[in-house]
RNA sequence: GGGGACGUGGCGGAAUGGUAGACGCAGCGGCCUUAAAAGCCGCAGCCGCAAGGCGUGUGGGUUCGAGUCCCACCGUCCCUACCA
């Protein structure tokens, strides 16, 4: 409601997609093919009143917005900016030669208004074009030609395909226009089907040179080409666009004052010509729509107004708030229970007190979503947003989601927080200021040959003859194994994670997650990997078990071995803590494994004192390093130490500086960029004297026999390269 | 059509411009076992008996040195779309 105050949210007749089978509006990305995602219907086109957020207000903020996000992909701020889709252009009123009857009911007694990017190239235009649902067509239908036109145009599908494989239909209204620049020039007003009401005006002028849209369709119906611009090494007198219309850039000609001016010079001359002429106005055009967050379902938030006959829509006083929905409602029809709900709807108008019925629509579910974070920030508090708390914890440092959020959540999220923040109720315009989009858990899809989708888990899986077989358990039916997909019910290819939990504990399976890939790609579920991960669980049980219990030793950096596994345990510290912080579990938990290679090497039995008190360290420290990964075997081992409290409550460990860095390295020594000899030499020597030593190495001399050395390069405690020939 | 990402062993993947293939999976060999499983130890990019050679999609370039940087091409995936 505050919203509505602040003039964000309207109420109008909208095209939107329908669902006759489950009775509801879809969005455009639940509508798959031309059909509804859950029923399968084909959807239809219907006009109904909803109820739509302003977010187009907010075009340009948002834009500029993502310049401050430099801890989101790249690839996010790309598909919003893209979404979003500002671009710069002319509006443009081409007045009619002789304007039809119907013209002032369309709205259209100046002239047909034409929204371009291309004022540069207005010498080639050779129609206008509008769309079917454009206002002037829809008057112009009662002429029957007309009529079934538009009915032609609207029979065509929306699936990619369907788009993809159109053909461009058009239909000469015999309606003319003045081209703006030259009064007797005559311009044919067409429908077309490639033209859409809801961008732009819902009309506009073709130039067939330079777009390739309008080419085609120029091409069909016979219409006029004219190129206006020409690449630069081109030449004018004989440039033809054939079947591409050429849209890069060049000089202008054929276009009187614009002749011999670049694209861009020729947009502003134009624009300003046209504005000169008051026939129109530069202008920013976007792609962006408002947001339609009116919902046929009972699953939402209530939206908190009540229509009355005489008085409109009103907003529930704020005493009344919030609206409940009601529990007795039954499912056994599509539709909206709330809807066919016998009493709830029915109130009496808060403005005039006469009978008035409530809005029986809901809310999108983004629209909760939008705001979440800032209730999170105090979910107790008794207004919706505690101010001084969302101030504290917002804007979100990371957050993690996936990229199929990225137009969706994302953009909504930082629309709302947008207008909060102008109501006063949030001080951050960015509701997540750090982004990280994981990837998805993928599983094999398994398909009958009837074409039905099989579940993993009633599945047998054998090798025949080298070849995979995969057989229903019961029947044995072989089945057809499909490609690796993100996993769905729909097809059927998720791995229950309980069964998962009760084989493998639920340590493995998370370790294996993390294990797998790096967090933003996909992962494949597969068995032997969550047993691999399992695997290592027990063996790290198993160090710990082995563990002599009772005061360690102290330490012994005398004895090798005892020296050798410190060592690796500090150097351990540094890469494990970095690969937390930088994202890559994937790593982290290799160095883990390598960690845990070396501990069993330095077994509990047998181990000299100055081993015990070694392992004792390593134990310590692992347990602390393995915590975020497999929280629960970290707090049994913790516990099989005798330490005090719990390990998710212990200190990070930190490495001993001394212990983590060697006082030796070992060189590759490279002639002309191949590697040659091996060279090990005290951390940090002198470049001269290790390239002495190089030069001096046995299996050196061997590959320099024959050669000059022209120049030796020593990277200190990298590498030594020796140029030669 | 527009935008983005990515191409490294049989597979998932490592690698601040500095020894390519860490670690894991699958595989192979051995130990243990009456036997198997589990476990443990080892081998393992490709060609070659070896010495050695070749190797990060292809072709160029920069560099002492390129998986990494630059250019072109090929391929795969994702997003988006008759957006004027």
């Amino acid at each position: 409601l505050k919203l509505l105050k602040r003039g964000l949210v309207y109420r109008r007749e909208a095209t939107v997609n329908w669902d006759p089978v489950d009775m509801t509006v879809l969005a455009n990305e639940q509508v798959i093919d031309g059909r509804g995602w859950r029923s399968g219907a084909v959807v239809e086109k219907r006009k109904l009143t909803q109820w739509f957020l302003r977010i187009t207000d907010y075009a340009d903020d948002l834009i500029e917005g993502l310049k401050t996000l430099d801890r989101w992909p790249e690839k996010v701020r790309t598909m919003q900016e893209n979404w979003i889709g500002r671009s710069q252009g002319l509006r443009l009123t081409w007045q009619f030669d002789a304007a039809p009857p119907q013209a002032k009911a369309a709205g259209v007694e100046n002239g047909l208004e034409v929204y371009t990017t291309r004022p540069d190239t207005l010498y080639g235009a050779s129609f206008l074009a509008i769309a079917p649902d454009h206002p002037l067509a829809e008057q112009l239908s009662s002429d029957p030609r007309v009529a079934d036109f538009i009915k032609l145009c609207r029979a065509g599908g929306t699936s990619e395909a369907e788009i993809e494989g159109a053909e461009k239909l058009g239909l000469d209204t015999g309606l003319s226009v003045v081209h703006p620049f030259d009064p007797t020039w005559k311009l044919p007003v067409w429908i077309a089907n490639f033209v859409l009401m809801d961008y732009g005006t819902g009309a506009i002028f073709g130039c067939p040179a330079h777009d390739q849209r309008d080419l085609d369709f120029a091409r069909k119906y016979g219409l006029p080409v004219k190129p206006v611009v020409v690449p630069s090494d081109a030449d004018p007198a004989t440039f033809d666009v054939g079947a591409e219309a050429y849209v890069g850039p060049g000089k202008i000609f054929n276009s009187d004052f614009m002749d011999g001016m670049t694209v861009e010079q020729a947009k502003a001359a134009a624009v300003s010509r046209v504005e000169s002429q008051d026939q129109g106005k530069g202008a920013t055009v976007y792609r962006l729509r408002d947001w339609g967050v009116s919902r046929q379902r009972y699953w939402g938030c209530p939206i908190p107004i009540i229509h009355c006959e005489a008085c409109g829509p009103v907003p529930v006083p704020d005493d009344q708030l919030p609206v409940v929905l009601p529990e007795d409602v039954s499912f056994d029809v599509p539709g909206n229970p709330l809807l066919r709900h016998p009493t709830w709807k029915n109130v009496k108008c808060p403005s005039c007190g006469g009978d008035a019925q409530r809005e029986t629509d809901t809310l999108d579910t983004f629209v909760d979503s939008s705001w979440y974070f800032a209730r999170f920030a105090n979910p107790h508090a008794s207004e919706p947003i505690d101010k001084a708390a969302a101030d504290k914890w917002l804007g979100v440092e990371q957050y993690i989601g996936g990229v199929e959020h990225a137009v969706l959540h994302l953009l909504y999220a930082r629309f709302i927080t947008r207008a909060l923040k102008d109501e006063g109720m949030l001080s951050v315009a960015e509701p997540f200021t750090g982004l990280f989009t994981q990837g998805m858990v993928t599983h094999e899809t398994y398909k009958s040959v009837e074409g039905e989708w099989v579940e993993p888990d009633c599945i047998d899986f054998a090798t025949e003859s080298g070849v995979r077989i995969a057989r229903v358990k019961t029947t044995g039916e072989q089945l057809v194994i499909g490609d690796i997909e993100k996993m769905s019910k729909s097809k059927k290819n998720v791995v229950a994670p309980e069964g998962i939990f009760e084989t493998y504990g639920v340590d493995a399976a998370r370790l294996f997650v993390m294990s797998d890939s790096p967090p933003e790609r996909d992962v494949e579920w597969t068995n032997a990997g969550v047993e691999g991960a399992g695997r290592f669980v027990h063996r790290v049980w198993a160090e710990f078990d082995a563990q002599a219990e009772g005061p360690a030793p102290a330490f012994d950096d005398s004895d090798p071995a005892a020296l050798d596994l410190r060592k690796a345990t500090h150097k351990l510290i540094g890469p494990v803590t970095d690969s937390i912080e930088r994202f890559r579990f994937n790593s982290g938990v290799a160095k883990l494994y390598e960690f845990l290679n070396v501990l069993k090497g330095h077994p509990a039995a047998g181990a000299t004192p100055a081993v015990q008190a070694a392992r004792a360290e390593a134990l310590d420290v692992l347990a602390r390093l393995i915590n975020p990964f497999t929280p629960h075997l970290a707090e049994a081992c913790w516990e099989r130490l005798g330490k005090d409290g719990m390990v998710v409550d212990a200190e990070w460990p930190k490495a001993d500086a001394a212990l983590a860095s060697d006082n030796e390295v070992t060189l590759p020594v490279q002639i002309n960029g191949k590697r040659r000899a091996e060279l090990v030499v005290a951390k940090g020597a002198d470049s001269k004297a290790v390239e002495a030593l190089a030069l001096a190495d046995a299996s050196v001399s061997v590959h320099l026999a024959g050669l000059t050395v022209r120049k030796v390069i020593v990277v200190q405690d990298r590498i030594i390269n020796i140029v030669a020939n």
